[in-house]
DNA sequence: CTAGGGTTAG
């Protein structure tokens, strides 16, 4: 043993010496107690006998570990029955509550600190601050907000970036990005925080955008970076970004933690490469509930509901507690693949084996289910018999898409008029029954539904599709002329309708046409949006080349027709993305099987 | 006698 050795050896003796002995038996009783509630309780116990509970520092640590190990209740009656808390308790109580998942007893603590007199530091604003995150409590957060300028911490790079998250999940991102545009020293975590806000308020692109801003700064993105970043792929469909990202974590050794491998699932299996997705499943060292439910869903929206299943059942064998997102996941593969005993059998076995009580998705998914394999009556059957605590708009909303698709006109009118009565500001129902009517053709109610909707100031959403070309994402909306090729791409589109028409493909009629859409149908404007981004496609890239589109309703009957046809006199693979599922398209037929 | 922060997935 060398001299060096001997030093580190001899310095490891007197760290222990020094562990044993400064601490008071009751604060080593504490340590050995973790945070477990009943040995905290036994030495709270002992505490008390020993007449010791007035030192702040054991009840400082007995009350971090009573938070730690998950009870805030027990927390917060042994808070009550500290006699004078000072800045140090308060800080830890905060923090702890923040970071696990209490806000609002964050919050109190917070309070309760100021009325005790006592000043906030920036530790104490960081965790606070992040509670209200948690709350999205915009109006408590911007209060606490003007506490940090009062009291001098308007500076603080940590209490800055905590704001600017803050206002970015309160949805105040206009706030947000003025606060991050002033900070004097941008760290990662506060652009981690600004992009992460872009794209967890839907706004993909600035997210994307503000990545590539934060590189040319020469700012060196780490995993959250990445995880945030491909979250928004996976909203745009940006593959090719994607797997850009995908090479940049591999080629600069980052590991592949569970979160960022689950983002990757997440983003291949929503870019429609599943088998992708499964590769950075299998190559995972580590997989929780999350990268199993990712992957697991990722098949669903493809409509390989066999897949789902498989891997269902070996997360049943090998895998973590499946909850109620995996429960979702699965139920909604099996609707879209309609295997109506598997998912009778999962949604039974869901309480059953796993004691999860199911809650609104989990019938929506039944509905959706039974009722896209025409099974109408048992659908409604289902439905009537949830309480009616129970009986969301969303459940008539998939019971009505039933109706729609199966032409049961009686109930749908019926089904809509329900849905008019509870949410008669929603455009989605005004739109479904209008579509109902315009199938049983009767033009007059149609109308009627159409002015009451006009009367109402009440407008239908837009529709929009987005394709990639060269990692650059392009939108395509209806009417939109942004584009400067924009006319080259109609030209082109009226000559591949007209070979598709040569083809066999036969439009929808024009008077069915107008009423049956989810989207505004102007005359001047003949194509819907995918369309137009699958021609952008197909002019812009090569010959062999999947085309992906992303659109953000679903699609309409008559394009997943006229898209079949493309496939066939272009001769390539499509793959388009709706609202709920992917469609690939393939010499003249669809993945879905026209099952929707 | 006591710690130390803000950002991340389904």
């Amino acid at each position: 043993m060398d001299a060096k050795q001997l030093r580190q050896q001899q310095q490891l003796v007197d760290h222990q010496h020094r562990d044993s002995h400064s601490h008071s038996p009751a604060y080593q009783a504490l340590l050995r107690a973790g945070p477990r509630i009943r040995p905290l309780q036994q030495v709270h116990a002992q505490i008390v006998v020993l007449g010791k509970c007035r030192s702040l520092a054991l009840l400082t640590k007995l009350l971090t570990l009573a938070c730690a190990a998950g009870s805030i209740v027990y927390t917060r009656r042994l808070f009550h029955t500290v006699p004078d808390p000072d800045s140090f308790l308060f800080n830890s109580l905060i923090k702890g509550s923040s970071k696990l998942g209490f806000p609002k007893d964050a919050v109190f603590f917070y309070r309760r600190m100021g009325l005790a007199s006592i000043l906030p530091s920036n530790y104490t604003f960081t965790s606070v601050i992040k509670a209200c995150a948690d709350l999205s409590a915009l109006r408590l957060g911007r209060e606490i907000h003007s506490h940090v300028l009062v009291s001098g911490y308007g500076s603080d790079s940590f209490v800055q970036a905590a704001l600017v998250a803050f206002y970015a999940k309160s949805g105040d991102l206009c706030v947000a990005r003025k606060l991050f545009d002033k900070m004097p020293e941008k760290t990662v975590v506060a652009w981690n925080s600004m992009i992460s806000g872009y794209e967890q308020n839907g706004f993909s692109r600035e997210a994307i955008g503000l990545f590539y801003q934060m590189r040319e700064w020469g700012v060196e993105p780490d995993s959250t970076t990445f995880v945030s970043v491909l979250s928004g792929c996976a909203q745009l469909g940006a593959i090719g970004l994607g797997c850009w990202v995908h090479d940049y974590v591999v080629s600069h050794g980052f590991d592949v933690n569970v979160v960022l491998g689950t983002s990757l699932i997440n983003m291949y299996s929503r870019c429609g490469n599943v088998t992708k997705a499964r590769e950075v499943f299998d190559l995972m060292s580590e997989r929780n509930v999350i990268s199993w439910t990712a992957m697991i869903s990722g098949y669903g929206i493809h409509g390989y509901g066999r897949e789902a299943m498989e891997l269902f059942g070996q997360m049943r064998v090998h895998g973590p507690r499946p909850n109620n997102v995996t429960f979702v996941s699965v139920l909604s593969a099996c609707a879209h693949a309609g295997l109506i005993q598997e998912g009778r059998c999962a949604f039974a076995d869901m309480r059953s084996e796993y004691g999860l009580v199911p809650g609104v998705e989990h019938h929506v998914c039944m509905v959706d289910m039974l009722g896209r394999a025409g099974l109408l009556n048992e659908a409604y059957q289902f439905v009537k018999e949830l309480n009616p605590g129970e009986l969301a708009p969303a459940i008539w909303t998939a019971m009505l898409a039933a109706c729609k698709m199966h032409k049961n006109f009686d109930l749908g009118v019926q089904v809509a008029e329900h849905l008019l009565a509870v949410e008669p500001e929603n455009p989605g129902h005004y739109v479904l029954l209008s579509n109902i009517y315009a199938l049983a053709g009767k033009m007059d109610r149609v109308e009627l539904v159409r002015n009451m909707m006009i009367r109402k100031g009440l407008k239908k959403q837009v529709g929009y599709s987005t394709i990639e070309v060269g990692q650059k994402t392009y939108l395509f909306s209806n009417g939109d002329k942004s584009l400067p090729e924009i006319e080259e791409v109609y030209q082109y589109l009226d000559e591949l309708m007209s070979r598709c028409r040569e083809a066999g493909y036969a439009p929808a009629p024009a008077s069915v046409m107008h009423e049956l859409e989810e989207e505004e149908r102007e005359y001047a404007l003949r194509y819907h949006s995918e369309k137009l981004a699958i021609a952008f496609g197909l002019l812009k890239t090569s010959t062999g080349l999947t085309i992906r589109v992303v659109k953000n309703l679903r699609m309409c009957e008559d394009c997943h027709s006229a898209i079949k046809y493309i496939s066939i006199v272009s001769n390539r693979e499509i793959i388009v993305r709706d609202r709920l599922r992917f469609h690939h398209f393939n010499n003249g037929s669809c993945s879905c099987l026209d099952y929707w």
